[in-house]
DNA sequence: ATATTCCGCGTTTTTACGTCA
DNA sequence: TTTGACGTAAAAACGCGGAAT
């Protein structure tokens, strides 16, 4: 196992490559590998250019009594790893060119940097669909908590409106403000007031709605 | 209209690693 | 303490469909 685990850049690997017609000499990797006039190539043919420093010893990945060959797949190594990760900060997407070069530099396939940069996209998204997700949460539960206070001021306002004997309820003089659209003087809230301060700590910004602040 | 290429997306498969008996 | 079975997360690879050229 722990020589599998340190040669794991010599494995065997196959690719398949659009444009070229599948060949019978050739297993499919999988029952379901390989696409309709496909050609599986093997990915660790890597160009002599230093490559076989990686690929210590050659395993011979033929299928056994002709059946499909396991599906092998290549662990990068941490340089391999760390310049794809740089190469992405620059550019989450690759030209051709580029990939072309990127993968000579990495002795790897093409294809492969393609697909590297494919899943680290798939992996960008998912972590900031997290994010928001987790950001949402936050939303709702402040929001909860709002209208949790909300209701209890409506509660107390009720009690208080009935303790009075013509209905009456004079504001308190520090809720009353001035709406910024109609120029009077108007009553806030207690809670709205309180919550009115808070919302600068809210994970989305609530745009004003003056409409809403004016019942004259 | 057709072929080719590329990418996104969902899925499959492999690997590495932790846990437990 | 060691070992093997098992479960699981992460990631490489695959296949398909759609868009662009």
């Amino acid at each position: 196992m722990d020589n599998f685990r340190n040669n794991y850049s010599c494995l065997q690997l196959t690719i398949a490559m659009p444009g070229f017609s599948s060949s019978p000499s050739v297993p499919s990797s999988g029952e379901s590998g390989g696409g309709g006039a496909m050609k599986e190539l093997d990915i660790n043919q890597v160009p002599s250019s230093g490559a076989e420093e990686e690929c210590m010893e050659e395993e011979d990945e033929s299928p056994i009594n002709g059946g499909p060959a396991p599906r092998k797949k290549l662990r990068l190594t941490k340089e391999q790893s760390r310049l794809l990760e740089e190469s992405f900060r620059h550019n989450q997407t690759l030209n051709p060119k580029q990939k072309e070069i990127l993968a000579e530099q990495l002795h790897l396939k093409p294809r492969q940097v393609e697909v590297w940069f494919q899943n680290r996209r798939a992996r960008s998204k998912l972590k900031q669909t997290e994010m928001e997700c987790e950001y949402l949460k936050r939303w709702f539960a402040s929001l909860k908590e709002q209208n949790r206070k909300l209701q209890k001021e409506v509660e107390e306002l009720r009690a208080m409106k009935v303790g009075q004997p013509n209905g009456r309820v004079p504001p308190p003089a520090s809720n009353l403000t001035m709406c910024p659209r109609c120029q009077r003087v108007t009553t806030t809230t207690t809670a709205a007031a309180a919550t009115a301060t808070t919302n600068t700590n809210m994970p989305f910004h609530q745009p004003r709605q003056p409409s809403t602040a004016c019942y004259n």
